[in-house]
RNA sequence: GGGAGUUUAGCUCAGCUGGGAGAGCGUCUGCCCUACAAGCAGAGGGUCACAGGUUCGAGCCCUGUAACUCCCACCA
């Protein structure tokens, strides 16, 4: 059984090695084994074009720890992987490699394009996952589902269908953002606010009447053109006169109605408010209140179109608003021009300025979806962990507004929606199946052009990865899903998405807890960008250091919902924590008989006190360490665990097995059962954070009787037999003592060779007694003498603690003469600053001119110098005295 | 404009229900003791942002202030 283990920790000899054995085995598919409970976590899917980054590192890490610690509870753990289809960003990255060779995607129409879009995907696809798996992630890969693939896509027509028919989806004008570049109207959450310095432009509209002007301001002038009302306070005073009367529209021959509207301001701009219906929100809103037309003056791609353009149109709308101010200043109806800097909606995928626009989309109704999306984390059926994220996501449910899911992109899943082409028929058909001919007049039929927005696709997938719409059996096993794992910057677009689909499609809630974690940002406390190059990458960091090294990085000091940041330091303590643990391991089986098969506790009455104290403290680990990982402290379980091996396991108990095994026999042979046991609690324990190197070492441990895997172990658990706890608050004191010891011999300068005797004066007797041997191991004794009360202790030094006091000779400690002449030394040293010091401080210039906090130093120093002072002149009061 | 988070050692951050102020890195001192120098032993270093309050007791609870960060809305 037992096997050597490599001397130095060597990641890449062995991680890719045990992937694939591990995969080999089967060991991440999830049985639907009617014997165990089902644990569910889908993955949040990457874009299947993209790159693994850190944000994904840190995702996967956590979702791997808790799929792998449910694994080992003997619950039937599925982790579910996929990829999404992404499809603004997608066919942006396609678009923009047709674009090198020339072509665009007129040219090549929809299954041109769609064909290409395929291309990509199967070449840049697969290589995420391919990423995951270096990581360590326990996925089960038979399982693996994409947005796009016949399952998900059907679950997405049933979907739309099943709106529509329960009146939840409806086709209708609103004001949307649409991006003249990319051609497609946006969410309000793809559209990111600059600040930009913009103009104020004040312009004066006439009254019909010749009664004289009304001055309107405005930061988009082109919009003008689109104007069909004025609108002014209805308590404004100042302009009470004029509503109901009309004006003329500058720059063409229309006239509109100046109106009262509560949403003007009276204190802003002028106080009066041109009204464009068509391009901009809250105009659009006062229009439909007041009943006015809707003009819109554009084309898709921001330039002025002919129907309401007149001079302008063609022009880009910059183009025109230069040309029309221009005009405008000619007639004399420009006022002034102010500077004025405003929020200013862009693209997220190209920054272009978006341009809100009227257009026929669909939307999903969401007032009735979100009220049981509300209830079901009110009530505490679903929670958010850590819980203050519930606000972050009621807010939003509450003040919904219905969703907009048309795209005017091809990749993706096309509305299934089709229009009568007859010219008077207008029939619209929602249909699972192609519909070619119009069922009212007979005419052909045309399938809408637009796809559906990527993120109605991903709302379904905790089902919808499960075979849903169908009965599957996966479906009934494994849903719902227990937790979702992901960042707070995706909680509206994603999880409160799921969580009312969800609840509308299957009448269950998705998951039960959604662990949210922050960002992994740079050194300096910045967001890793492309733009900014301080991206780290996950693989060069699992090339360097190991996959396990990342994840220990990744999780330790993490606490949920809070950012991170990346340090080369953490990646490095990680490191050297698993080298730790690696020669730990190798000690224990240079230590260990050829045939021992497995570690075998020896009845515990027989068993040492340090013994005890190890075997207590790992079982209370584990008791911490399991309800840390349930409540989902992952960064707190992985700390104590560090603390435990390396401070409490190597440091201290591997040290007191030394002398133990030297000395061989039954102390021996317990020492080393012991080792094992602990370590293969440590090895389970660590699994799940660091599953390569505690893998190794377990195929290297005499764990005879256990799984052949220590992926499929089973967890550790505490056990009421292993509580020591009077004997560990005993053993505490020993290492207290010889703490106190090795504290007293540095401060006397006592190199750790020198051998010194010990008279250790305490009321326990026995238990000091029976821990002679560690202070000969640990502290450097020579002999050592129990007592309760040392007769003559002139001339020796004391280390005290609360249950002992131990003396040595000064003499054996130190060369008296040498020591002696260092002290001396030294004192004059100390005197000379003590001079320089109280004269500074006795100098009444100096007390006069210097600033009170250097004053404060220097009184610092001096009281540091009499205190050092004081301890030199002990020390050699009590070398003279010997 | 609305909301949330953060503020603890020189740096990066833990600190779960109120009782010990902590870790890693860095600094200083001494050690190559055959598991590990990617190591061992020891040391120094903090008015826990600030001001009040509750309490026998506050880093933790309450009120307010300040700075930084993020989210949401987007006033023409």
């Amino acid at each position: 059984m037992k096997k050597e283990l490599a001397k130095t920790y060597s990641p890449k000899d062995f991680e890719e090695r045990i992937y694939r054995n591990w995969e080999e085995k089967k060991y991440f598919h999830a049985e639907r084994d009617p014997k165990k409970k089902p644990y569910t976590i889908v993955i949040p899917p990457p874009n299947v074009t993209g790159q693994l980054h850190m944000g994904h590192a840190l995702d996967e890490t956590l979702q791997d720890i808790l799929i792998r610690t449910k694994r080992m509870q003997g619950y039937s753990a599925l982790w579910l992987p996929g990829t999404d289809h992404a499809s603004i960003a997608t066919e942006a990255k396609v678009v923009a490699k047709m674009k090198e060779e020339g072509v665009t995607k007129d040219d090549i129409g929809r299954d041109g394009f769609l064909e290409r879009a395929w291309d990509w995907t199967h070449e840049y696809g697969g290589k995420i996952q391919n990423q995951l798996k270096k990581l360590g992630s326990s996925c089960d890969w038979e399982r693996e589902r994409f947005t796009l693939d016949d399952g998900c896509s059907e679950a997405v027509q049933k979907v739309f269908i099943d709106y529509y028919k329960k009146g939840l989806i409806y086709h209708g004008e609103r004001i949307i953002n649409w991006c003249p570049n990319c051609k497609t109207s946006i969410s309000d959450i793809e559209c990111e606010y600059e600040e930009q310095e913009g103009h104020f432009w004040h312009i004066n509209y006439p009254l019909t009447d010749g009664s004289g002007f009304v001055q309107i301001a405005t930061t988009r002038p082109e919009t003008l053109l689109g104007d069909t009302a004025v609108a002014v306070h209805p308590d404004d005073e100042r302009y009470k006169g004029i509503v109901g009367k009309f004006v003329k529209l500058p720059l063409t021959d229309r006239e509109i109605p100046v109106i009262a509207d509560e949403y003007v301001e009276m204190d802003f701009g002028t106080g009066v408010v041109k009204i464009t219906p068509a391009h901009d929100p809250n105009d659009y809103e006062v229009g439909l209140r007041h009943d006015l037309p809707i003009i819109n003056i554009m084309n898709d791609d921001a330039t002025i179109n002919k129907e309401y353009g007149g001079k302008y149109a063609g022009m880009d709308r910059y183009e025109a608003r230069k040309a029309m101010v221009a005009d405008l200043e000619a007639q004399g109806l420009l006022v002034k021009v102010e500077t004025h800097v405003h929020n200013v909606g862009t693209c997220q995928r190209c920054h272009t300025v978006v341009e809100p626009r009227c257009s026929k989309q669909w939307f999903v109704k969401m007032k009735p979806l979100a009220e049981p999306a509300i209830e079901v984390v009110k009530s505490g059926e679903l929670k958010y962990v850590p819980k203050h994220f519930e606000n972050t996501y009621l807010r939003w449910m509450e003040n919904i507004r219905d969703w907009c899911i048309s795209r005017q992109l091809w990749w993706g899943h096309r509305i299934p929606a089709y229009y009568c082409t007859g010219e008077d028929c207008g029939n619209e058909v929602i249909s699972e199946t192609p519909v070619t001919v119009c069922p009212k007049c007979g005419k052909p039929m045309k399938q809408d052009e637009d796809t559906l927005d990527t993120w109605f696709s991903s709302a379904l997938w905790p089902f919808s990865t499960l075979g849903w719409p169908h009965e599957t059996e996966d479906f009934k096993y494994f849903y719902p899903t227990n937790t979702l794992v992901t960042g707070y910057d995706i909680i509206s677009f994603w999880v409160s998405r799921m969580i009312f689909s969800a609840l509308e499609h299957t009448g269950q809630k998705p998951f039960e807890h959604v662990l949210i974690h922050g960002l992994v940002r740079d050194e300096l406390g910045r967001k890793m960008s492309k733009s900014l190059g301080n991206g780290v990458d996950p693989l060069e960091i699992i090339d360097q250091y190991g996959a396990d090294a990342l994840r220990f990085a990744l999780v330790t000091g993490n606490s949920p919902g809070n950012d991170m940041r990346w340090t080369v330091g953490k990646v490095t303590a990680a490191r050297n924590f698993a080298n730790k643990l690696w020669n730990a391991s190798r000690y224990i089986l240079m230590n260990l008989p050829d045939d021992m098969e497995k570690a075998v506790l020896p009845p515990s009455d027989t068993l040492p006190i340090e013994d005890k104290w190890v075997l207590s403290r790992c079982n209370r680990l584990i008791k911490e360490v399991t309800d840390n990982i349930e409540s989902f402290e992952l960064g707190i379980a992985l700390g104590k665990l560090y603390d435990f091996i390396w401070d409490t396991y190597c440091d201290w108990y591997i040290e007191l097995t030394k002398p133990r095994i030297a000395q061989g026999g039954d102390t021996a042979r317990a020492a080393q059962n012991v080792l094992v046991y602990v370590m293969r609690d440590i090895l389970k324990l660590l699994h799940p954070f660091m599953p390569f190197i505690t893998e190794e070492i377990w195929q290297s441990m005499p764990v005879a009787g256990e799984a052949e895997s220590i992926m499929i172990s089973e967890w550790s658990k505490y056990d009421p037999a292993l509580d020591f706890a009077a004997e560990e608050a005993d053993f505490t004191k020993v290492i207290d003592a010889v703490k106190a010891v090795r504290g007293k011999r540095t401060e006397l300068n006592v190199p750790p060779s020198k051998k010194v005797t010990m008279h250790i004066e305490t009321e326990e007797k026995e238990l000091f007694g029976s821990c002679a041997v560690f202070f000969e191991k640990l502290a450097g004794a020579a002999n050592v003498e129990i007592t309760d009360k040392v007769a003559d202790t002139s001339g020796m030094a004391n280390a005290v603690t609360s249950a002992a006091r131990i003396f040595m000779p000064l003499g054996e400690l130190v060369d008296t003469e040498k020591e002696l002449a260092r002290l001396e030394k030294e004192k004059k040293a100390v005197e000379k600053d003590l001079n320089f010091l109280n004269g500074k401080l006795n100098n009444e210039g100096f007390l006069a001119k210097a600033p009170a906090q250097q004053i404060e130093n220097e009184r610092a120093k001096l009281a540091k110098a009499q205190e050092k002072m004081a301890k030199i002149e002990e020390s050699i009061n009590a070398l003279k005295a010997m």
